[in-house]
DNA sequence: CAGTGAGCGAGCTTCCGCTTGACTT
């Protein structure tokens, strides 16, 4: 029998550091928080000094018992939760559930058998200050979230959230938004030159850049066709051929938020995909004769920290598989955020031998994807820069200037192993300075500015991350509340805000903007490290806070608009019955307008966005309305529903269809569609004219981002 | 890919952060 106990986290560490200590341990998990504040009351005595209320959590029971009664059979008890902040405060709790913590607290920050006997060694006690400070964090989450949510429940909606971090996460997608409906697209025109070098079959391609030394700026269609005509007229030689060496530097390795980002743009996996699925590969799975193990390190991490064994053994596979001229002359060290708590590694393969090829055959594809990835994306990390040259070729006439670019890999590097966005050679055709070239064609392009695109779960959390708001653990949970509160809905893969959003957010601004603020985190968090290094109590931090709050919170109460009971007028909209104004209301099947003479009026009425597009079902007098299923998805149907049931994903475009001038088309899978006749169009359309002796082609595009409103 | 909110009223909704396995349909 085992006669010391060690207390991690997690089981899978658990396992894993059973087989590092021998006999004489037993390794359990806790499996997280064991107590936490009750869920249905605040649990916060505001009236003395903050005093938490902490209880076993229901779900936890069970495994609290059992630690407790392995506890009492043991001589030592280890603590060995993360050396964070949230695992500081589990030892603290476990110290109060167990018979005895005799063994005391024990850290360490990665998982191998030197990092773990080593902590078994050298023992401590329970830093308290790390305790207060995660006390202080608990105390204002639940703060903020338990007196904002029921004021909302007041005025807008029952059901409804607020929080330091879904708040701000709202805000962002609200404003962002705003700026796409405010942007207004400007129109501008590129010129393309193709010219070809005298008894040489070499043809070389070519931007404008400038016009008698100045920027080019082409408005519209006859600015760009009066300028080619002038173009066409010139003689052209190469003044320039510019060459460039560059190095490129590979990119860390991951972490949860950059993991999450990079699955979603090479894989199109989910936030909550892509960590199910490293949850599996952080588990194990069975690869042959080495049976169930880990293949990758602990997937919820904010920390760039690589184990000095694991560089040792890339390196080791650098010079065996890929050749000594990948390694680097310094061992690569990349360096963590400010506001990282490295409670553990970055996100690597258990071992670079195990490469994704061997283990192939064990895993189902999209595991293997994701292995891939993570594998080369490390493996990268320790490789050398690649060395990239650029070539810009100048070919001038006495007013244009026009430029083509090049780039060549030099040296791969790291690049051997993960491609980057961007990273394509682009080769030119040999050519001098001084070279004679003629002018063989020329291409007008039309193009937009665009707008700020919509924040996608990846990118919502990176900007999360970057402003310190939220944890590795709580950015797909985070998102999951924002969407079952009905704040956002999906279009292909953009998160919209909800008309429910906008005026919430509206209303949290204009009450409550330090908390809305997006620096508000970061200010706890300078607050917190006051805590920790035992500079300030936390209830003395948390008192400053809660005094402005409070004050806040009774202005809100007296002052912040009911929309539960008045509504919000948000158009001129009559009741049709009593004349009076339709105000915007929030029920449980989303937005609608109701008589604001309610109750002696109750018309109701359905809302919904107007696109003023026809609907293209033959003989249907309806309009295509914007609407929100049940499940949050945005559509486009018939506002004949149930009589005519056409409905589209893809929102109607406002351009003008070249078979019928019908003003709006729809989004297919190859280009757009006309919802008049059917016609189906490409994304753009060439137009090809003689210009003096050579060839001139007019490309028109087809502006899928210009909406119809 | 969507059909409904307001008859009445008791009881209830909610935060962030740490971790998965044990439930039923």
């Amino acid at each position: 029998m085992a006669k010391n106990l060690v207390i991690v986290e997690s089981p899978a560490k658990a396992k894993t550091i059973n087989k590092f200590l021998g006999k004489n341990f037993q390794v359990e998990s806790c499996y997280g928080h064991v107590k936490d504040l009750p869920k249905k009351k605040l649990g916060i005595d505001i009236e003395n000094e903050f005093k938490p209320t902490y209880q076993i959590i229901p779900g936890k029971k069970k495994i609290t018992k059992k630690l407790r009664d392995l506890s009492e059979t043991m001589e030592q008890v280890y603590l060995a939760t993360d050396l964070d902040r949230e695992g500081e405060a589990i030892a603290w709790h476990l110290s109060q559930e167990l018979e005895h913590t005799k063994g005391g607290r024990i850290v360490f920050n990665q998982i191998t058998k030197e990092a773990v006997q080593n902590a078994i060694k050298s023992p401590g006690d329970i830093n308290i200050n790390k305790v207060d400070a995660q006390q202080g964090r608990r105390a204002l989450d639940r703060l903020v979230g338990y007196k904002l949510s029921p004021l909302l429940w007041e005025k807008v909606k029952r059901g409804l959230s607020a929080g330091r971090v879904q708040s701000v996460a709202v805000r962002l997608i609200c404003e962002r938004e705003k700026e796409i409906e405010e942007f207004s697209l400007k129109e501008y025109w590129t010129i393309l030159a193709k010219f070809s070098s005298p008894g040489r079959k070499v043809i070389l391609e070519a931007k404008l850049s400038k016009v008698k030394d100045k920027a080019i700026k082409i408005l519209n269609e006859k600015e760009a066709k009066e300028l080619a005509e002038r173009i066409e007229k010139e003689k052209y030689k190469v003044t320039e051929v510019k060459k460039e060496k560059k190095e490129r530097s590979p990119h860390p390795p991951f972490i949860t938020s950059t993991l999450q980002q990079t699955a979603s743009y090479y894989l199109k996996f989910s936030a909550s995909q892509t960590m199910k699925i490293a949850q599996d590969l952080y588990e194990g799975q069975d690869v042959g004769k080495e049976g169930r193990i880990g293949l990758i390190t602990y997937m919820r991490t904010d920390s760039l920290r690589v184990a000095k064994e694991a560089q040792l053994e890339a390196k080791n596979y650098l010079k065996k598989e890929l050749g000594e001229e990948f390694i680097p002359a310094k061992i690569p060290f990349y360096k963590n955020k400010k506001s990282s708590q490295d409670a553990h590694e970055a996100v690597r393969p258990t071992s670079i031998f195990r490469t994704p090829d061997r283990m192939k055959k064990y895993l189902p594809t999209r595991h293997f994807k994701l292995y891939e990835l993570i594998w080369r994306r490390f493996l990268a990390s320790q490789m050398k820069k690649a060395i990239l040259s650029t070539v810009t070729v100048s070919i001038q006439s006495e007013k244009y200037l026009f430029q083509a670019e090049g780039k060549k890999i030099e040296f791969p590097g790291f690049m051997t192993v993960y491609k980057e966005r961007g990273g394509k050679e682009k080769i030119l055709p040999p050519i001098k300075e001084g070279e004679v070239l003629k002018l063989k064609e020329l291409v007008s392009e039309q193009r937009f500015t665009q707008p700020p695109s919509h924040y996608t779960e990846a990118s919502l959390i990176k900007t999360l991350e970057e402003k310190g708001i939220g944890r590795p653990s709580t950015y797909v949970p985070t998102i999951i509340t924002i969407k079952t509160r009905g704040y956002v809905g999906w279009q292909k893969g953009k998160l919209i805000p909800t008309l429910l959003a906008k005026v919430v957010n509206d209303l949290l601004v204009d009450n409550f903007s330090t908390i809305l603020d997006t620096r508000f985190t970061a200010r706890m968090e300078e607050g917190l490290d006051a805590v920790e290094e035992g500079k300030k109590k936390w209830t003395i931090l948390i008192g400053n806070f809660y005094h402005q709050f409070d004050k806040d919170l009774n202005i809100a109460k007296e002052k912040m608009k009911n929309v539960k009971e008045e509504g919000l007028q948000i158009n001129s909209t009559k009741c049709e019955q009593c004349g009076k104004k339709m105000v915007l209301k929030f029920g449980r099947y989303g937005a609608f307008l109701a008589c604001s003479d309610y109750p002696e009026c109750k018309n109701t009425r359905d809302i919904s966005n107007k696109t003023g597009v026809k609907c293209p079902t033959p003989d249907c007098k309806g309009e295509i309305v914007e609407r929100t299923s049940k499940k949050g998805d945005i559509f486009y149907g018939c506002s004949r529903f149930p009589q005519c049931r056409f409905v589209s994903q893809q929102p109607p475009v406002k351009e003008i269809c070249p078979h019928c001038q019908n003003p709006f088309l729809f989004r297919d899978k190859n280009g757009f569609i006309c919802p008049q006749c059917g016609e189906k169009t490409k994304g753009y359309r060439i137009e090809e004219l003689k210009l003096g002796k050579i060839p001139y082609k007019i490309i028109k595009k087809i502006n899928a981002n210009r909406v119809a409103e």
